[in-house]
DNA sequence: ATGTTC
């Protein structure tokens, strides 16, 4: 695979364009980060993307980039949807809306004892659903309910009770994406749906407790509540067996439909309909469904954790930001000096939203959208804020990104050990599953704190704050 | 990520 790798700057490789690609391939990443492309496909993913009809500006990989279904996870693509531009739902990723959200508590690190964390998260532990399987925090009445869900996000839940209209100022979106439709959502999907809402997941989702350890920037970190010591939450997780049978259901409808719009891909995990198509609009549709049940999902979640702390600390959490980093968003932005109307697919990036862009709330307007970036199990997680002239569509980084398969990473340690080193450092465990705590270890995973600053030197984000974790309930 | 294989 001989693809011509030129580096541009310390924290930028540009992947020349030849044969079919239609833009070139950007990639920040320090030379420490950037995968090596003998070994790795992500890199050939980048290329492949970089031939989608409709494709502008570059195929983007973010720092923490990794091979993933079709497109590298860490992958932001472009497409002109007045020009015949594509959506794909691998793009997306199977979890659709996946994303974190950071809870602040009034509560600083020296006031919480050992032993009163240790009770925190015993009742954390009780509260939240989490591995395989079908418990919710929130069992649903039925279809007719879960519609409601499907169409109104955290901003349905928070009418119904979990949580204040205060929740939603500090949601992506307000707590709800527009365009949902639950006609477009299979039967399937919405019987795995109703069972679900209110869980956190397994794989790499987790809610911690944390303390932030670092703040860079004083100014941005007081404007999202955030100060030194500061007890925080953090929540990771998606849309759950919803998002994942809605991805099955497009892939394979758009599988069938590529021939008789005339697209053919190099892989095809790369399935794909232009964004005006009817299957681009149904897959939009039912995206956009799955990402609301996702937001309702962490606003339920929320809510089992304020009552563990209210329970434990008497103390309540406020909502710092809520941000997803698997979706696909019609925004406008300037190519080649003209406004165009593109279909962003974020997998694995986050959006980062500069200062005065007209979507965030009027309090954060002079510092920029809050970033969420959560680290491997055991390492530290980030706050960042978006910047103005960021080169890839008001994307960054979304976490550490993975570096050795969950094969490799059961085979190298056991869940117990894991567990026991952990402990040992100081970090109270809940886990679901020995299996599932050794495929998380660290080792698997890149060096959060490199690719944080990746991001930033490619001037992608600024550091906010840095936080590191005492307890992990993971899923 | 995922009722971890339609």
């Amino acid at each position: 695979m001989g693809m011509r790798i030129v580096r541009e700057s310390p924290y930028r490789v540009r992947i020349e364009r030849e044969g079919d690609m239609r833009v070139p391939g950007v990639v920040f990443a320090s030379r420490a980060l950037l995968p090596d492309p003998v070994t790795d496909r992500s890199l050939l993913q980048v290329v492949n993307v970089a031939t989608l009809p409709g494709i502008v500006v570059a195929s983007f990989a973010m720092p923490d980039v990794h091979w993933g279904y079709g497109f590298p996870i860490g992958g932001v693509a472009a497409t002109d949807v007045d020009a015949g531009g594509v959506v794909s739902p691998g793009g997306v990723g199977f979890d659709i809306s996946c994303g974190v959200r950071l809870l602040a508590a009034g509560l600083e690190r020296a006031e919480l004892s050992g032993r009163v964390l240790q009770k925190l998260m015993d009742e954390l532990g009780r509260a939240v659903p989490r591995g395989l399987g079908r418990r919710a925090v929130w069992p649903l009445a039925g279809r007719a309910q879960l519609e409601r869900v499907l169409a109104g996000g955290s901003r349905y839940a928070v009418e119904q009770g979990y949580g204040t209209p205060r929740d939603l100022e500090r949601c992506e979106d307000g707590g709800a994406v527009g365009g949902a439709d639950a006609a477009a959502v299979s039967a399937r999907a919405m019987e795995r749906g109703l069972g679900q809402l209110g869980s956190l997941g397994s794989g790499n989702h987790f809610l911690e407790v944390q303390a932030v350890s670092e703040v860079h920037d004083e100014i941005a970190a007081k404007a999202f509540g955030l100060g030194p010591g500061q007890i925080c939450v953090m929540i990771h997780s998606g849309s759950r067996g919803l998002g994942h049978q809605i991805c099955t259901d497009h892939v394979r409808a758009m599988e069938k439909a590529m021939r008789r719009h005339s697209i053919s891909v190099p892989d095809r995990q790369l399935a794909c309909a232009p964004a005006g198509s009817p299957e681009g609009r149904a897959y939009l549709a039912a995206m956009a469904a799955a990402a609301n049940y996702g937001r309702a999902n962490r606003q339920l979640l929320t809510e089992a954790a304020r009552r563990a702390f209210r329970g434990v600390c008497g103390t309540d959490l406020e909502l710092v930001y809520d941000v997803s980093h698997n979706l696909a968003k019609i925004e406008t932005h300037r190519v080649d000096g003209t406004a165009r109307r593109l279909c962003v697919h974020r997998k694995g990036a986050t959006l980062a939203l500069p200062p005065r862009h007209p979507d965030l709330p009027e309090d954060l307007a002079d510092v920029g959208q809050p970033v969420l970036i959560p680290g491997s199990m055991g390492t530290a997680s980030y706050v960042l804020a978006g910047v103005a002239a960021n080169p890839a569509f008001n994307s960054t980084c979304h976490g550490a990104g993975r570096l050795h398969s969950r094969h490799q990473a059961a085979k190298a340690v056991s869940g117990r050990e894991l567990r026991d080193r952990l402990e040992g450092a100081g970090i109270a465990v809940r886990g679901a599953s020995w299996r599932g705590l050794a495929e998380e270890t660290p080792e698997a995973y890149k060096d959060v704190d490199a690719v944080v600053a990746a991001a930033e030197g490619a001037g992608l984000c600024r550091t906010v704050a840095r936080l590191v974790p005492l307890g992990v309930v993971k899923g």
